[in-house]
DNA sequence: AATAGGCATAC
DNA sequence: GTATGCC
């Protein structure tokens, strides 16, 4: 009997090595070429590698499936017998991509935004500080709190977050609910922001839209010193940075928040 | 694993 | 108003 516990580096994900340099790829033709179909087609290689049982011996074997063809099968030959894609290889040395890449990691930057910089020779985050004024609103904060928007946030002080939203929210009026959405809700034991879904048996999509309530629960939230910096804010929707602060005050952390409108909430439940 | 839709911005 | 980028 082998052992009903999962393996996860052999037995769980036999081909994930091959997996993570496909979408390696994938990610540049996005990014770099904006080449969406070729995008797709390596996520699509990489998902169907991905599921597949057994250990990958051969480019022939990747070719058999759904999604890889010559090119790819190519690669993946060329990966098991040398241990490495020519083509990473060739994409990590490129400065256009690893500036692209680097100043994507800016909440707000995407591959547009980034290669217009690139291009006007901004290619580092230290740049991005001397020419703050080619940024957004959105992009300043993200900036500004570039090193805490890569922090995870562990699943029991997400917790205390929501008592803290629902604290806050419930003095305004108590028929007010928070509830955490998102990773969090599916039982991740750390997130990478907080999802929060607002609701008031009052207030529905039928009853028509509120614009004042939203505005009056950021108020709320940032008199309390939670929310101190505003990314977007709608009728219905809008994402913040919450402040936390550590015991003996020593250190403060922001997590970026998105408060979600029904809508949205099924497509925060629904995947699972 | 992939997608939907709200908000910001430029036109 | 419409289109695009971003989350």
């Amino acid at each position: 009997m082998s052992s009903k516990r999962k393996h996860p580096s052999s037995e769980g994900k036999p081909n994930a090595s091959i997996c993570e340099l496909l979408l390696e790829i994938a990610e540049y033709e996005k990014n770099v070429n904006r080449n969406i179909h070729k995008y797709n087609a390596y996520r699509n290689a990489a998902a169907a590698v991905a599921q597949h049982p057994t250990r990958i011996e051969s480019g022939s074997e990747a070719k058999k499936l759904k999604g890889v063809g010559s090119k790819i099968s190519e690669k993946i030959d060329e990966f098991i017998k040398t241990g490495e894609m020519s083509k990473v290889k060739k994409i990590r040395g490129d400065d256009t991509n690893v500036a692209i890449t680097g100043l994507t990691r800016v909440s707000g930057i995407g591959p547009a935004k980034a290669r217009e910089l690139v291009n006007e020779g901004i290619t580092t985050i230290e740049d991005l500080r001397e020419n703050q004024d080619k940024l957004n609103h959105h992009q300043i904060i993200g900036l500004k709190y570039f090193d805490e928007f890569e922090m995870r946030i562990p699943r029991d002080e997400i917790k205390k977050i929501e008592e803290h939203l629902n604290k806050y929210i419930t003095s305004l009026d108590s028929d007010y609910l928070i509830t955490i959405c998102g990773s969090y809700r599916r039982g991740a034991t750390s997130s990478g922001d907080v999802d929060a879904l607002l609701t008031h048996p009052s207030y529905t999509s039928e009853s028509g839209k509120h614009p004042k309530l939203l505005s009056q629960v950021i108020e709320t939230l940032k008199t309390n010193g939670l929310v101190t910096d505003t990314l977007s804010h709608g009728d219905t929707k809008f994402m913040v940075f919450l402040a936390r602060h550590y015991q003996f005050l020593v250190k403060e952390i922001f997590l970026n928040t998105s408060i979600i409108s029904t809508k949205n909430l099924m497509n925060v439940i629904c995947r699972n």
